[in-house]
Parts: C-alpha cells; structure tokens; sequence
DNA sequence: ATCCAGGCTCCTG
DNA sequence: CAGGAGCATGGA
C-alpha cells in the first residue's frame, strides 16, 4: 500500500497502511468532552494549525474505500492563494500522517505479542488502532506536566483553560478553533499566571522554563528520538519537575519512541490489572515485569492498553 | 468528610 | 535506599 499522500483539487488523500480503523483514532480523541485542540465531531476530525502563511484548519474524514481525505480550510474572510494552499497541505499531510500512526507497520508490533498472549489479544481485537501522537513533543510534554498526579478530568480542564488563555484562534464556518499554545507563548508567561489557572507553582515554573528553552533553542526535544531510549529519558528526568512517567509520557506521546513506556502511570496499572486478572490495579513493579515481553514496543502496548479503558467507558456511555 | 486521581520533589530514619 | 508529606483541584 502507498502512503505517500496525492494531491488532488485542494484536497489531499491519505492512505494509511491495513488494516487501519479511523472510528478508533475518533474515539482516541472523544474520551473526554470539551476537548477544544483535537475535535472529533460527526465522523470528522478537525485541529487548527498555525502556518507560516497563517493559521488553517485541517480536516480530516474516511472516504469510502479506506483512505482518508485532508481538506483545508482558512479562517472566514480569508483566502489562501493556490501556492499557499499548496505548502500548507503537503505541510499538514505530511504531520497528519505522522500523529495519527497512519504510515505505522504494525506487523513487528504484533509479532512480539506472540510473548504474552492477554496482550495479543487486545491487540488483535482493536485491530486498525494506531498510536495517536501531538504534532510538537513540547505539546505532550506540556499535557503531561499538567496531569501530572491529578484526575484525567482536572487534567482536561486545565489544558482547556491554558489553550483559551495562551493558544491562537481562528473562526471557520462561525465556529472558533483553538491551537496548542506555542513554547514562545508560554515562555513570555508570568508562571504565577500560568499558576492562577488552577496548575499550580510548580508545575507552572516547569512549563515556562521548558517552554523558555525550547523557544531559544537550548532544548531541542525532537533530537531525543534520536538518543538511545535511556539517555533520552535520562536528559529528560534532569529537568526540574520531570520524573520517569513525564519523561516516557513525552517520548512515546510527542516523538512515538514506541518502546517509551510510563510504567508507573495509574491507567496502564488498571489495564494491566484487569488484563491480566488480578482482581486489584497491578503494581508499578508488575507493570515493569509484564511490559518487559514487550520489547521493544512497551510504550505502543502501552497505548492500546490505554485504549481498552476508554473504549470500554465509550461503550458503556452508550 | 476523607480519599484519590494517567507524579515529583524534598525530607526523614 | 525506603517511606512519607506536601502540592493542587474536583469527583466519588
């Protein structure tokens, strides 16, 4: 199977590798109401992205025989020039491609399940899930420092207020959408700002300073997918405010290091709890055992194991 | 009301 | 090195 998008009439195609479930990734992005970054409304996924010619809205939906199709759209009142038009959708493909998984082979992946076959049985009835990522690593760290600790419910509800103080905006179709918040936003944030949000002080002086870094380009946080997974862990962990789980969180959610695993996070605990039938949330030391049979993809089990906990809870809401 | 959420730092023994 | 308190907020 192609995956290399072809532009065609405004419009771009998707081919994602099979089997690929899109109803899946919808379902990735409605686990919590109010999400104002990541919209999935009516079988279509929708997020604003701030381009060089200014911000767009990426729209994404299945067309009927698999692949899926990339629409742009411009604020009101606005009109993208044909070249403009044309950068922008082979910048927004080419992202889309990489966030929602759609270029992943997920054979390697489901050949090492052979080790445990509770997993292999997750993985094989969400066939077509992909792991879903954020376009910038310093997005998924930022929503990783925020739900350090605290309810995903909380959690969700600071990460709205942050994007309505510090993200940029755009009106399309008389609806408003929100982008992420940039690190150079962030850096020129008073903390106690950032803090009045309800995060507080420590978790706020995190952010600026990693967003002050990132911004001046002392932290560069793509080119730790490149190191190997320790070190990159480790650069990460020296932060201030950054432990294992913040730092895995970041490497598997923001730069897909697929063996980047938060062993010690509460959700993949009751996962593998109820996957494995202990009555009770596993232990970090279970999870660390049981994620060793799947190496090297931890961090992309770790993520379908997510998936079971809001899946389940979406079909329970009816 | 008390405990606990998709942790981390700092302090104690 | 293990164990525990504090941080912050809101739901159960």
């Amino acid at each position: 199977m192609n995956t290399a998008p072809t532009l065609q009439s405004g419009q771009v195609r998707l081919h994602p590798i099979q089997p690929f479930n899109f109803e899946y990734t919808l379902t990735y992005f409605t686990r919590r109401a109010g999400e104002l970054v990541d919209r999935a409304e009516d079988g279509v996924y929708r997020r604003l992205f701030v381009l060089g010619c200014g911000p767009v809205l990426a729209e994404v939906r299945p067309d009927a025989d698999g692949s899926l199709s990339l629409n742009l759209r411009p604020p009101d009142g606005v009109a993208l020039s044909t070249l403009d038009a044309g950068a922008a959708a082979a910048a927004v493909a080419s992202t889309v491609t990489r966030t929602l998984g759609l270029a992943d082979d997920l054979a390697p992946f489901q050949s090492t399940t052979i080790a445990d076959r509770a997993l292999a049985g997750v993985v094989s009835r969400y066939s077509g899930l992909r792991l879903v990522s954020t376009p910038s690593a310093f997005e998924a760290f930022v929503w990783a420092v925020v739900g350090q600790q605290i309810s995903l419910h909380v959690a969700f509800r600071l990460k709205a207020a942050l994007v309505q103080r510090f993200g940029e905006t755009a009106d399309i179709h008389g609806v408003r959408y929100w982008a992420f918040p940039t690190p150079e936003s962030l850096a020129v944030t008073d903390p106690a700002e950032l803090a009045s949000l309800g995060l507080g002080r420590r978790k706020a002086e995190t952010i600026v300073t990693t967003a002050i870094a990132v911004a001046n380009g002392n932290l560069d946080l793509p080119a730790l997918a490149l190191l190997p997974l320790q070190e990159a862990e480790a650069s990460l962990v020296r932060m201030h405010g950054v432990g294992p789980w913040t730092a895995d969180y970041t490497l598997l959610r923001g730069l897909r290091v697929a063996d980047a695993c938060p062993v010690s996070d509460m959700g993949l605990r009751q996962a593998c709890g109820r996957l494995y039938g202990l009555g009770r949330n596993a232990t970090v030391q279970e999870v660390g055992a049981y994620a060793e049979q799947w190496r090297p993809f931890r961090g992309y089990a770790a993520f379908f194991l997510w998936f079971t906990l809001s899946h389940a809870r979406n079909e329970n809401d009816g």
